[in-house]
DNA sequence: GATGAATGAGCCTTCATTCAT
DNA sequence: AATGAATGAAGGCTCATTCAT
């Protein structure tokens, strides 16, 4: 049975969730995972093959979430449909899942090849920015620009929710969803 | 002499922005530092009172950086100032001094006490906040929302210059500014 | 069928000429012998067991080369034929097979146990020594002491080649087995 | 004091002497030695370092033990006692030092840069053949043939002794030891 | 105050052996 | 008989911390 490798990469993210990275341990996350230190090595080369492949993993799962049900609807729709799972990401602060900012302190995650690997993962959000550049719907702007704008200041309320462990009231965050999308529309 | 003690902080925050906070061993921070390791201990508790110190510290630096003439100008100009701050911090990656993003790595930062202390740091921020919703400069909303809009598409910029290596144009820069500055704006 | 132990043995041997005993490892020596962990442990009750039967394999084959036509000719002939045959076995390194250097390292090789499995092997010498002294052809000593008169230099100039890598002339080896030869016969 | 470095070295000649190298664990050095685990790392760099530097230190005592007086007397004279040291050597198979046996099989000691370590080591031999040669009390043959047959019949006889328990008689060694001298003794 | 040698718990990893299939 | 996944003790090594000087 293979679930033996998911068992190990959840109680990994489990154990990096609660107490971080350096109190992840070989020998803790044996005992976490339920199975002995070696098994480990079975699947993972060594911890850092197992951080690499938990890095791509929780990746795809973020990207998941975020994109989900990315293509429907209007273009207004699909953006405020992806900001708002942004912040449902940061809600989510089960002690049980990496959230993105834990994710991106994971060694290798500005590694060349993985940002290759998260371009490839993200590639609706820049499908979704092309065709509303091409409707005249969002400045004519860098993907990377418009990212900013458009939904750093999600990925900044879920830092903050997340470090504060308060949460904002729905109105508020429809507001600022609100200001983000205009802020990169083509001023009428 | 309490010289030593500053000794101590920079070689610690010289080797976390080199080589990266697994790689403070508390002999070669002695080494790094000019003193013997038992030395250390005279001026902080242990490690982990060393880093706490060394956050506090690197937050105050990061603070005067990004809040130098914070109080001078216009008020567009001392947003414009802070907002430009943030950016230069994320671009001065000088291998001698912790970096935003790295500060924010440090173990404890999240801590409920750093918090405060990082309030307190940056209360002229939140001067400048008030001044400005006083004068109907800027939307009356909570200052982490305000924060949020404004500050983190400049703070998500930094991330990401810092992890592809790659710097924006400067007309790019003031046009996201620019961008920032409407975002917070009342709709007149 | 029986040629699985004998397929574990070689690959064993293999191992060990190849990268020296502490890298037989029992997961290397079951894939290169074709075979899974487990059975290993139907044929050998434990490693030691596995080197204990390499041993006396490897003493075999060693004495068999050694001795080979060590009964045909005349006594001075047999002694030549058998000097040369350790310098032979000394010279053919192959990495397939262990050398004599090598099997001496194997644990157990002093064992009282072993050293009769060596003398019953090596029974054809003694035979040859004892016939030699018979005919007034040898000096009359102990055989351990003609043993390491007449063979050890042999011995030793193997060791050497292989420590060093380096052959001697054909000719000067005739000249030290002559030599040899002399050494245990008795003075006119 | 620098005397826990020679503790280190003892304590490991010792294991390797009574148990084999593949019984030289680190934990079971440093409780031998009377240390702790990490203390061995401040003297040695790690444990292939450390056999390294016991290897030249074991090969120095063997020399010093073997060419002890090997420069007083007739050429005869030195050549036997040097002979008799070997044997010497042999029979003080005190279980606290490596023998020579032993030593050569210490990993590294075929590497070019230990050969000649032990090639100075073991200079005054060479030049004790230089000298007799130039008398015209040796065969003028290469040195390592010389050495061949004149001490790895005693080498050999070590070895027996090692293994078996068993010493031999004086008488026995004499005429040995005579015979070897012949051996390489032009024939008048 | 300052030193740095010494400590030993704890880390990552390997591997002989077992056992359910 | 054969498999190979799983085990967990043990190995080499690091490093925060202490303490005699």
């Amino acid at each position: 049975m293979d679930n033996k490798r998911e068992q190990i990469l959840r109680a990994a993210e489990n154990i990096i969730a609660n107490d971080g990275l350096h109190n992840l341990s070989m020998q803790k996350l044996a005992k976490d995972a339920g199975v002995a230190a070696g098994t480990i090595y079975r699947y993972f080369a060594d911890k850092d093959a197992l951080i690499d492949e938990l890095r791509r993993d929780v990746l795809t799962q973020i990207a998941n979430f975020i994109l989900e049900d990315a293509s429907k609807g209007s273009l207004e729709d699909r953006f405020r449909r992806i900001w708002f799972n942004i912040i449902r990401l940061g809600e989510t602060c089960t002690l049980e899942r990496l959230n993105f900012e834990q994710y991106t302190h994971l060694p290798g995650a500005n590694s060349e090849e993985h940002r290759k690997f998260e371009r490839e993962t993200f590639a609706p959000l820049h499908l979704l920015f092309a065709e509303a550049k091409a409707q005249g719907l969002m400045l004519d702007m860098d993907d990377e620009l418009l990212f900013a704008l458009a939904f750093e200041p999600a990925v900044g309320l879920c830092r903050r929710m997340r470090r504060t462990g308060l949460n904002f009231q729905q109105s508020e965050l429809e507001q600022v969803c609100d200001l983000c999308w205009r802020a990169i529309k083509p001023h009428q």
